[in-house]
DNA sequence: CTGAAAGCGCTAACAT
DNA sequence: ATGTTAGCGCTTTCAG
């Protein structure tokens, strides 16, 4: 049990392979040409002393550390494990480390991990902010993220979901298409009182979709009714007691459209417990298509966000910057797809998710 | 945008405020008495500079990085992300990062990551193997495991979810008293023949479910029927297989107990499918209490697992190992609840969970 | 109480 | 092609 060893380094490879150390790194790095008989001598030395570099006093010299933070507001939220896994995924297909953070949607933990991160060298960060554009300090933060730098070179950070500044690269999903696609769904289905259930308008997320809903109705030249408009906080909890405020006002609603799919799961609750019946008496739909979306009685209609994708192609846009910290800022905007489900058609196959939890 | 700044060191701060490097250090880790005069002065030129200690520098020197991994078969998999959560929690309190790994369940992978880990002088890991304790190479693993060090000390390894070895450090859950607790609940309803879908039998963990599905049925003097068990992997998927097996043999269950909820829920997507009604014809119980529980459509009774105790009490073992590498080995054993939902009782509320997802 | 100096283990000029 | 050496930024003896 626990013994001390003396730890092997790079001058007992040295010695074993009676080589200079430069060489040892030399051959480890293939920074330099070495000789066929030389590099040979060096590994059955790495090998015989179970060498292995120190990464840390690689990251001192290198000032690379091979480790990118993600910071999440959440991350029991069901939408970001999976987001969470592709980041992984791409992260160790290319020998970086992932720290993760969730703030719990506190802007303060949230800057506080950004600052000790920056004492650790991190080389990226990929950041879903859960800042509020409104807020009157906004360009200062703004300001104060794309000057992010640790050791005198600036950090890439890349925002996902939300694009903060266009002097920040981010991934993004066309939220104001996808939530005009439900709502337009809604409207093709006959209904003619949608409520809309948003996410937080203090954030450009929640504005875009908002817009989305909007907008479809305005296509439609169909009334809009601010009385049909209710703001939660992304849970489930909130979308029940909307669903249940609206319900209370009266205005006899036949359909809802919200803002992600917890709300709208915790609207359907609402409509359950109300004693009335979706879709017959009320249509839903949601946003982001996490997998409770399938698993629900009635199960939910809702637009199907690419959350592989974008872990994916957050990282490779951080490798991106990585290597051109002068490329320009790109926001990539990815698709949502809408999917039917029973909260919006009787008749549609009501198949669970089985595989993605 | 992106401009080169000169790093700020220590010896820039020492220059500022007139005093030696080492000064410097030591009012900022408090590790010698320094006259109040000079400690103001260098806080005030830290404060003037923007001085960020270089975590990197300071790791080399002294052997911690203030980080920790947590090694996971799945970061996607509904136990996992509650449990990351309050790791994540504890962890910074204390000032430590988390590094987060998804294994996907491969043994490879899950060896793979804790080389790398000792590279990069991790100062600790939180482990829930996917090894497969029946291996014949099982021996060697857990020698490997219980004396990994890095920099010629031992790097602290905590188990979760299943104690590997007596060497070792682990929290666990009483599986066996909860299963036991399950199938009794089963029992007491009356049910005759009494199906389990198991965990996989290779893991500890599996052999403890198990173990307790038979020990009720023992103590109840009921037969045991090695046709009514059936082995699944933890994904709903295979719950969703084992169910129509049993089904087809024909031995009019009337109820069933599953390893975990993921595959008891699977389950009840095929009892559904074969026209049977639940808890009516087949009572189900699952195992964990993940919030997908409370959402099915019926509602699944379960083994409510604390995982936020799991993952505090994980990093109070870490801490206490990293503070003592002599102390003795514990393995923390937590317990289940039942929680009683309409998969087995018709006339159960059925509150959906709305918090915590 | 304060400062000078020796490294932590490695990489990368620079010399040979 | 190989070796020598100077640091990366910090902590920590050890003198003064």
């Amino acid at each position: 049990m626990a013994k001390k060893t003396k730890p092997v380094g790079i001058k007992d490879v040295a010695k074993l392979a009676n080589v200079s150390i430069s060489t040892v790194s030399n051959v480890l790095n293939g920074s330099k040409m070495v000789s066929a008989g030389l590099q040979e001598r060096v590994m059955q030395a790495v090998d015989e002393l179970n060498y292995e570099v120190n990464l840390v006093a690689r990251g001192l010299k290198s000032g690379k550390t091979n480790t990118i933070a993600v910071i999440v507001p959440s991350i029991t939220s069901v939408f970001f494990p999976p987001l969470l896994k592709s980041i992984q995924d791409a992260a160790n297909r290319e020998g970086y480390s992932i720290n993760v953070f969730g703030t719990s949607g506190s802007l303060e933990k949230e800057k506080k991990y950004i600052q000790t991160l920056k004492s650790q060298w991190i080389d990226g960060i990929l950041l879903s902010s859960c800042f509020d554009t409104s807020d009157s300090s906004a360009g200062k933060y703004i300001e104060y993220l794309s000057t992010l730098n640790t050791n005198g070179t600036p950090i890439p950070l890349i925002c996902l979901e939300s694009a903060i500044s266009s002097n920040l690269d981010a991934v993004i999903v066309d939220d104001m298409n996808g939530l005009k696609t439900a709502t337009e769904h809604l409207i093709s289905l006959g209904r003619k009182t949608i409520a809309y259930i948003a996410a937080p308008s203090s954030f450009s997320m929640g504005k875009s979709r908002r817009d989305g809903y909007l907008t479809a109705l305005a296509v439609h030249q169909m009334p809009i009714n601010p009385q049909l408009i209710i703001e939660g906080d992304y849970t489930p909890a909130s979308g029940y007691q909307c669903m249940k405020e609206l319900l209370k006002r009266g205005l006899s609603i036949d359909a809802a459209a919200a803002g992600n799919d917890q709300m709208a799961i915790g609207a359907m609750r609402a409509i359950l417990d109300a004693g009335l019946e979706i879709p017959g008496d009320i249509a839903v739909t949601g946003y982001n298509d996490n997998f409770p979306a399938s698993l629900v009685q009635p199960s939910l209609t809702t637009i199907h966000v690419p959350k592989e994708d974008m872990g994916k192609t957050a990282f490779e846009l951080f490798l991106r910057r990585l290597n051109d910290p002068e490329a320009s800022h790109i926001h990539l905007c990815l698709n949502g797809s809408l999917v039917v489900r029973s909260s919006t058609d009787p008749d549609a196959k009501t198949d669970w998710n089985l595989q993605d939890w």
